[in-house]
DNA sequence: CATGCCCAGAACGTAGGGTTATGCCAGGTG
DNA sequence: CACCTGGCATAACCCTACGTTCTGGGCATG
């Protein structure tokens, strides 16, 4: 069984047609046509059926496609692997965060790293928990940052500080007296709100904290991301819970906030493979996003 | 990445050499030699260090390694599988069994069989019940008997029928008289016996109860299959437990059987896949099984 | 020092996989 | 009906990737 057959198996079976797979491929069709004759005879049986000049996937087909969708994953997920392998430390920072986390953070911490490390290069990218595990395993990235406890086996995750959940409002909707204290949760009863979807740890603690106001908030908008709830909210759609780092981000009279009461705790960690102990900048790099983050949630 | 830069990694660490793994692939040892340097160019990175012309995976393979070999098992079962397609039906009856019921049930069945079906072909194998749900899924078999319950997800396992736990000794053990009466497992205290040390369901059911027997048996030869326990105990090593279809098997006269109490019991499932139904063939086999195995159990 | 083992290079042959050009068939449309 | 379009297969051709054999060099071992 050669990969190749694999590959044209998969793309046939996914554009549903010789002359897509063909163009997915980057080979032209009547190659395609051709390698798919030859993995049927080879086969020994036929893997679609010409019906009215188009294809159809028979029995046999659709009973090794799992494993076939499997084996091309498998062998992707090594390409990755592969080439990141191959340019071993040239840059010495590679740094991934959840988007929540992108605008308050990386921005200042890469200036500031700069400062330190002149000629260094650096990559940034956002990607979401699950993502970023992978990325971090396939060595396309060095650093992870995240609010959420992965429990992943192999990366070493260690917490970097410690939060409390905010409540955001549009400008002018708190007296300024009051903004150095707590909003008891209780005050959402009835507001307008912008609600979170996130499917995360965090966002399932928003909600089930919030399920338990009465009478409870209209919630009209519901949004994925913390960003944009925090435009939402610039913008008056109502009042939204979120993470510090987002209640902090963007120009300061943008939104009011306030630290929710209860108490909740929100967690920034740092990710990394255990293999290779992290060099100087990134050390460095990760040293100013703690002190970043600390002032951020500090002063203020 | 090329499936056969895959295979040549896979072999040269298997053997530890290039020309051990040109024998492998069955191509010569420049072959290999010059297909290693082209996946490594490919790569951009060695996989393997040459120390004093012998060689020495790198770093890098090291953490290739476990993801190479997980596409290659799946690669082989993919071929497996695709094999087994080919030639679909032209085989009515291929059954596996476990090492312990092969002597005693096949042989008989298969013969009562093509009394039915005359022009009938059948391909009988043993294998262990792990093993054997491997070949189902993979289509080399179609007929699976077993006396474990293996919990399979997709696989169909049926009840054919069920018996006690025998104990088996040497010819003119007990006297005639006895031989009807269940053995009370005390009566195996301080008695010389063969060990079973099978990892599966039965085999620790038998442990489990021989370790409480006071004072405790000798056990001085243990044994993986239960054949071996027949065949030892014929020759007078001892008393052993074992499975009523093994008690059963053989020449009448070569070792004594009684039912063990407290009463233990061994079911006798067929498994089969889920997708095609059986056909007329196999159902007959089936059929003079369970037929074949209450008969065993119950005369005599 | 001879021997055996293993790796790598050179020279060479072939087939598999790629290409373009073309034809056929089915279905949609003016 | 005539015509176009989209999709698959065939034919003829090209080339490189992969195989071969032969050879030589490095390094252990008796």
């Amino acid at each position: 069984m050669r990969l190749r057959y694999i590959e044209l198996f998969h793309a046939v079976l996914t554009t549903g047609s010789i002359t897509g797979a063909a163009k997915l491929l980057d080979i032209s069709q009547p190659a395609a046509s051709k390698a798919l004759q030859h993995a049927e005879d080879k086969l020994g049986f036929a893997l679609f059926s010409r019906v009215r000049g188009r294809l159809q996937p028979t029995q046999q087909a659709l009973l090794l496609r799992d494993r076939i969708e499997k084996i091309i994953q498998d062998v992707n997920e090594l390409q990755r692997l592969t080439t990141n392998m191959g340019q071993p430390g040239n840059c010495p920072l590679r740094v991934t965060c959840t988007p929540t986390l992108a605008l308050a953070l990386l921005p200042t911490a890469t200036v500031l790293l700069r400062k330190s490390f002149p000629d260094v290069t650096v990559e940034l990218s956002t990607q979401h928990s699950a993502a970023m595990c992978e990325s971090l395993t396939l060595r396309e990235t060095d650093i992870g940052l995240t609010l959420q406890d992965t429990g992943h086996q192999i990366l070493r995750q260690r917490v970097l500080c410690r939060g409390p959940v905010m409540v955001i409002a549009p400008p002018a909707w708190w007296p300024e007296s009051e903004l150095a204290q707590p909003l008891p949760i209780g005050a959402l009863a009835n507001q307008a709100m912008i609600g979170i979807t996130v499917r995360d740890a965090l966002g399932n603690m928003l909600q089930s904290h919030l399920a338990k106001v009465e009478p409870a908030p209209h919630i009209a908008v519901s949004v994925q991301t913390y960003q944009l709830a925090h435009s939402l909210v610039a913008k008056g759609e109502g009042l939204a819970l979120v993470d510090p780092f987002t209640a902090r981000c963007g120009d300061a009279k943008s939104v009011q906030r306030r630290p929710l009461k209860p108490h909740l705790d929100v967690v920034l960690y740092a990710m990394h493979r255990p293999d290779n102990p992290l060099n100087p900048v990134q050390k460095r790099f990760l040293d100013l996003v703690r002190q970043l983050a600390q002032r951020m949630l500090t002063q203020r």
